[in-house]
DNA sequence: GGACCTTGTCGAAGCGCTTCGACAGTTGCC
DNA sequence: GGCAACTGTCGAAGCGCTTCGACAAGGTCC
């Protein structure tokens, strides 16, 4: 193993000049510093990560917990993660991977062992087990989602009630005045997760504003479910013209019982979505839709950790990524 | 921070017998160990990891490197990944989230810092950019998936060949005789993973073997793809009864395609497929599959690194992990 | 031209742990 | 009953790094 003092005697100095070479915490003169680097180089130096942190209590590794869940779109999943891991390597630091059935004594462990010096925490649920924890150790800590009372937290999420709206706004805005909103299995609102409440509830009221008439469904996303679901929607609302879908399961049911239906998108019916990008731009039609920002909400709540790890005051307590609309071919002005 | 010393001194011990009460590594008496515990768990007691990493030369971690492309099926990566973390918990490991796209230059950085003892390397390619390194500095590595060279490591992989023929062989035991492959994309092909290639060749060499006649079709996983390619096939293959299909994304627009088409699953074509076990299950007809064991191969994954770490030196070079079949309703004898 | 900064470098302490050798006390054996 | 072997515990060294205080050398100012 090459160490600092490997570097050291090769540069001609000292170890302590080596690392404020490498950290810059100390003023180092243009020559002394080539030649370290020069050295640094030639050995294939690479600092002991278990030193450093001892040294320096820094780890320079975050944590991310992940849910196991298998409710949710796991494409999402895996954009998230793999922007934090891409965003904190621009930090300079990398990624342990949690999952979140080891509950809160998984952070426990990982923060009291000093291996990691942050985490971020994927998929919060209203009543959060691993929030109280959270706020009490007060470590740096990043929450994707809201609990109920993020009193006290750090969390981001992207704008569900305005993406909601914004979908409702679309559609109103065409003309529509019967739409329907097919959201997330029952299984998702009943375990308490924020996300799927803010969406409905900004639907309701962006629908309330508008003065439309609609109607909430949950929806498992297999083929069956949705047609069964969305048979029975025109059977009891044959005024319908558009669809508002937050599932990315259903997309492709949808379409396709829609087409089983002699209902042409956009001639008949509306539909727009708030899913992926791609999933939005694989289907046809080409989806209208409000694209969920996965990748946009992992980089700011790496950004977000970062400043409370170099120990910012002024880090955001809540932060909502704002929805915007990507024009597809599934909407169309009502027909009368 | 709680320390050995804080513990040593709650226990009246010296700081060693700590060290040896938590890793067994010298006698300790009863008594003394359960004092010693007991302090652990009332000062709340977690040795600090980097501490332990300098002292022992052992990070109790391992990395997982995981491909950051699109056209794998994404479930079934964090398949891999979630059994992964949890085998390794249960080997009281960490895991270390790596992206591909830090090459060869990432594993070498983790490694060479201590930050890790180990990796597992998924996606690997027949040609890898990282077998190179990996093979030359002999750390403890295990590859999900077979380079074209495995010589000098340790890989394991599901048996794609043995489960090829699998689905060959229960549809020529139904009475089929002229059957088709819909494989993963030409990207995949291209790109030189072996996977893909030992599937189609384990079809190839199993339709010889019983005799039938066959054709092989990549395909991109989209409906509109499907579609075209099912329609040419049996346009230009009328006799066609049986489908094997390994491509997840294109198992929906497969059935619809058919369903869209009159023919009848199994009446008038059997369908089996390479899938998780899951996507099987969830769609109409229930598909007779031979499930991709992502679960298995994450753990065998594990154990092999494990003993690797143990300094075992009977680590099988290769592990293949065998296919199995799983009944469904959508294949059924030929009918003449 | 002395008092005072500034700049660049060094030596040494110490982070919390593991591990080696030492050793007191006990047991076993002829 | 004396010697050997074992058991359980301790003290100290050292893992590779960061960081603090010290300090020499060179500038600046009146």
């Amino acid at each position: 193993m090459v160490t600092i003092a490997d570097v050291a005697r090769h540069a001609g100095v000292s170890p302590s000049t080596v690392s404020y070479v490498l950290s810059g915490k100390r003023s180092i003169s243009e020559q002394t510093r080539v030649r370290v680097e020069e050295s640094i180089k030639v050995l294939g130096y690479h600092p002991h990560a278990g030193a450093r942190s001892l040294a320096s209590s820094r780890a320079n590794v975050i944590a991310l917990v992940v849910p196991l869940r298998t409710d949710m779109h796991v494409p999402i999943l895996m954009q998230f993660a793999t922007s934090i891991v891409t965003g904190a390597r621009e930090h300079d630091h990398d990624v342990l991977l949690l999952t979140a059935d080891e509950g809160p004594d998984g952070l426990r462990r990982v923060t009291r062992s000093a291996l990691v010096d942050a985490v971020i925490v994927m998929d919060i649920e209203l009543n959060d087990s691993r929030v109280p924890f959270l706020r009490e150790v007060g470590l740096p800590a990043v929450l994707i989602g809201f609990p109920a009372d993020p009193s006290g937290l750090t969390c981001v999420d992207w704008d569900f009630t305005a993406a909601a709206a914004m979908c409702v706004d679309h559609l109103a805005d065409l003309g529509h005045r019967e739409i329907a909103f097919l959201g997330s299995p029952a299984g998702v609102f009943e375990r308490g997760t924020g996300f799927a409440q803010r969406t409905t509830s900004g639907f309701e009221s962006a629908v309330a504003r508008r003065g439309l008439h609609a109607v909430v469904r949950p929806c498992e996303p297999s083929h069956s479910a949705v047609r069964d679901t969305v048979k029975r929607l025109f059977d009891d609302h044959p005024g319908l013209t558009g669809l508002v879908v937050h599932n990315e399961g259903a997309v492709a049911p949808l379409l396709e019982t829609l087409r089983g239906l002699g209902r042409h998108v956009p001639e008949n019916v509306s539909v727009i979505a708030m899913c992926p990008e791609d999933l939005a731009e694989h289907v046809s039609p080409r989806l209208t839709a409000v694209p969920i920002p996965a990748e946009e909400i992992g980089r700011r709540a790496v950004e977000l950790v970062m400043s409370k790890l170099d120990g910012a005051a002024d880090v955001p307590a809540a932060t909502l990524v704002a929805p915007h609309l990507l024009a597809g071919e599934s909407t169309a002005t009502r027909h009368a």
